[in-house]
DNA sequence: CACCGAGGTCGACATTGTCGAACGCCGGTC
DNA sequence: GACCGGCGTTCGACAATGTCGACCTCGGTG
């Protein structure tokens, strides 16, 4: 691959950086999380403005990510192939497991959720579709870095932990990802939040690659039994669900 | 304002192509969209797939919008002071009316739903946050409009057409915006979908600037009286919700 | 099998963005 | 209330940078 355009891929760290970022972000801080001048960064930013990708606080003078970005996200929803052949899929294994749905995709060595059907039942729930989750720390996010070597190898030794329970070594996750090959399935029982498993499973494309995974998620003692292993039930449901997406995609088993 | 990074605006032109058309585009038809040279796009999309932001579909090499737009959207979202001070009122206002709600922004001439809560019983609704909606069209776009000169006459003279009651002419949106101004609300009576109505009202921030607005939309038998006006009840009930979004901004009445 | 059109590459050119210094503004502080 | 420090912003000279068109490779087609 050649040459990269430089100021594009400046713009992209900043919106990158703001995302990150909980708030607003000042031209200074911007600079310095960079490494360039403010002049520099603040070229960029008129120019993010400009196309509406980027917004400024009148007042603070801060800047923040723009609602043109909204749209281009959702935008992203409509021609995914992964999630709108999964849909459906998505709405059954719900309907049958009795717990929310997710669907993932690997992003930044992350779980990007590209898809979430609620729990079938009227409980309070957010959309989370366009989260990143923690990859070492869910189900969906396992399944992700044990088919993906290059991801897994870059998350690094130390590892965020969430709960007593999250894996945060590399020594400990390696191991954990060999189990998610041979079984064909990953879980996280309370590694991200207390109270809160899940259980996932690879989603294959045309030449058998690995690009993405389905899960579900929900309290501990819906998932799992009495010795904190998930419901075989369910793990069965959840690996069907896998397989039918990954041959709507066109993977051949 | 100085002069705006030539290569960042074009890589936001690809983006927004890519956006708007139905699926994957090629490099040939983007350059010739923007009038551009095919070399110099293929440069700016080499660039784009390499922060994620445009993905190649492998085979046909056709580019489509990338998963990092998702994330950095739904970042949008939660930075965006509009749509966080105002969810509880509209999850206040779907409960006393009984109707779905949305929450309205100008972009590019359109309006962007920033917020949607589902009508409170248990139909089959999909979430139309990041959705752009014709603003001559629809209640919370109307709002928008009437208090923007300036995109209201972008807009132009020929507007698409939906229905058979949507109004397609400067001449017949111009004195529809005036009555809006006048009233403090805005109704849409099929204008868009055939059977469905809807009514907002504007949302001010600090200086008394309009900078979104709220409204309810479904079925116009429940939403207007025998006359095809909407109802008393419902239209005050969007109207103080609209106040309390914009004392909770700051703007003072 | 030649042809067309697709996506992709390459290198010379000068346009273009970069950079650091200087400006104006605001809010603190002494 | 004069000062200072920090912010976002502007400006212009320089050269690094992206642009552009010709060229390459590859598939599908008549």
């Amino acid at each position: 691959m050649s040459k990269s355009i430089q100021s594009i891929e400046r713009a992209a760290a900043v919106l990158r950086l703001l995302a990150r970022g909980p708030g607003r972000l000042g031209v200074v801080e911007l600079a310095g999380a960079l490494g360039l001048p403010k002049g520099t960064v603040h070229g960029i930013l008129r120019t993010l403005t400009g196309v509406g990708f980027v917004e400024q606080d009148r007042g603070s003078g801060k800047y923040q990510l723009g609602a043109a970005l909204l749209h281009l996200g959702t935008s992203f929803l409509d021609v995914n192939e992964l999630r709108s052949r999964a849909i459906n899929w998505a709405d059954a294994l719900a309907s049958r497991s009795g717990e929310a749905v997710r669907i993932g995709t690997l992003l930044e060595g992350r779980a990007l959720v590209v898809h979430h059907v609620f729990r079938p039942d009227d409980s309070l729930q957010t959309v989370e579709i366009g989260q990143l989750l923690p990859a070492h720390a869910c189900a969906l996010g396992k399944v992700l870095l044990a088919y993906d070597r290059a991801a897994a190898t870059a998350l690094g030794r130390d590892l965020e932990r969430y709960t007593q329970r999250t894996l945060t070594t590399a020594a400990g996750l390696g191991p954990a990802l060999a189990q998610v090959r041979e079984r064909g399935w990953a879980a996280d029982v309370e590694e991200m939040t207390v109270g809160v498993a899940g259980v996932a499973a690879a989603i294959r494309g045309h030449g058998g690659l690995v690009v993405g995974s389905i899960g579900i998620s929900g309290a501990v003692d819906r998932l799992c039994d009495a010795g904190g292993t998930p419901r075989a039930g369910l793990v069965g449901q959840v690996q069907d669900a896998a397989r039918a997406v990954s041959r709507e995609l066109g993977h051949r088993w």
